[in-house]
DNA sequence: GTTCCCGGTTGATCTGGGTCAAGGATGATG
DNA sequence: CATCATCCTTGACCCAGATCAACCGGGAAC
């Protein structure tokens, strides 16, 4: 893979408030951190890690938005994950990476070197435990996917999918999730189809199908109104909170 | 649910090596799990949590295979994890439990109320470490899965279901895996349906197609000799070592 | 402006797997 | 031994979604 634009930065420019180990941003151990510690940014479209790859890093999303997809040998795809700002990318005590990483949108990442993140977090223990946490909300979203992808209909998936990125929405906007949601689709339809099981064809039928049915409302490709949060929920076949973001 | 059977036990009695926390039965912490360990059995069939009750206990399979499944509101189900021998059930910090736990055959588990295991990973962090490497391998597990839901043909799905079981028997076996495996299904039809995604119908169809093929033979319905792994891992339409047993 | 390109839409047709329905084997029970 | 229940198999038919193909629209390059 190709080498991105590397910044190095301290500690305290952390732009967000990180869910996992950033958290700690401001935190006493941080200053252990200087120097291990560096952004990194791709550009749309870019691989980030590919599976099989040592990995001499672990990070998280600072912004933009990054996917793990797994792929056969013939070519077919399947997206196991979409990581967020402040999701974590890899896995302390393993080599290579497990599936191919890529930024979806423009990324901004934040990066600490393998080796040392590892020796820092055997002498902190909140850190190991502040990840495995992660580890479970991700288990638990990858299983929650796994009912989507085998026993939810091409509508049903659809409407799950908007539903979990309008909820990622909220979680990110001040006020949170209301009756009435606006948001950008961050995807592609056809990064929405490897996310789904689904062909881009069948996706863009059923956007259509849930414009005409007044479910949401498209203004341009991307920019979608939900009217009515209920009945999306509704359509994507169950009331559940469909967390994932893995 | 029902109360099953319930023996108390010291920790020298474990039966297995356990792949986990059950790992340490015969390391120095383990005297402090004394009281707080206990076996539970349950019969093929039978609940062992359901989705969203408290879990006051954590643990890990001794024998028998039980299996973890989410079920929609119209009755939908897909199967989410299989838990074989040494697998841990449980989720640390976590209230509730997040999907079915069910008996698929006999199992005894080896059970840890859940406050005092707590407790004892908070001071013993290589217990920690251990259940986050469980949990990657888990996580990595059901991303692969999503690949065999997303993407595979019912063919493809069968395979790769076989090959999964027939490597985990090799893992027992003394020996371990070879050209021709010999196992028996742990599985019904309908169970190995709910996990692939499929009907009960086409599990059948699609079982009798490999058969008639050569890939496999039965003896009955559940006794399965696969004479070419390779071929059955070429009808699984990818090489890689597909462990899913999280 | 014109052209090109890329992502998206829509239509026509095909097909893998679902659905409905009718047996068949095996093993438990009286 | 007959009965019954469970699990499994097989057939006939159907439909959701894949496939193949044509076209649209907006933005970047010329």
């Amino acid at each position: 893979m190709n080498a991105p634009a590397l910044s190095q930065a301290r500690c305290g420019d952390c732009p967000i408030r990180h869910r996992a180990v950033c958290a700690r941003c401001n935190a006493d151990e941080l200053e252990e951190l200087d120097g291990i510690k560096y952004y990194r940014t791709y550009e749309a479209g870019q691989p980030i890690i590919w599976s099989g790859d040592v990995m001499n890093f672990v990070g998280s999303v600072v912004s933009g938005i990054a996917s793990l997809t797994q792929t056969m040998e013939d070519g077919r795809t399947q997206m196991v994950g979409l990581l967020l700002p402040s999701d974590f990318v890899g896995r302390p005590g393993r080599e290579g990476a497990a599936y191919d990483v890529a930024a979806t949108t423009d990324v901004v990442m934040c990066c600490f070197r393998k080796k040392p993140f590892e020796e820092l977090m055997e002498r902190t223990p909140h850190i190991a435990h502040r990840l495995l946490e992660m580890t479970l909300d991700e288990l638990d979203a990858a299983r929650e996917w796994m009912l989507v992808l085998g026993r939810k209909t091409a509508r049903e998936k659809i409407a799950s999918l908007l539903a979990i990125i309008a909820r990622r929405d909220a979680t990110l906007t001040p006020g949170g999730a209301t009756n009435r949601m606006v948001f950008d689709l961050p995807l592609t339809r056809e990064a929405m189809a490897d996310y789904l099981g689904l062909t881009l064809e069948t996706v863009s039928r059923q956007i259509s199908a849930l414009k005409k049915d007044g479910i949401i409302e498209l203004e341009g490709k991307r920019h979608v109104t939900v009217p009515d949060m209920r009945r999306l929920m509704e359509e994507a076949g169950d009331d559940s909170d469909g967390g994932f973001l893995g």
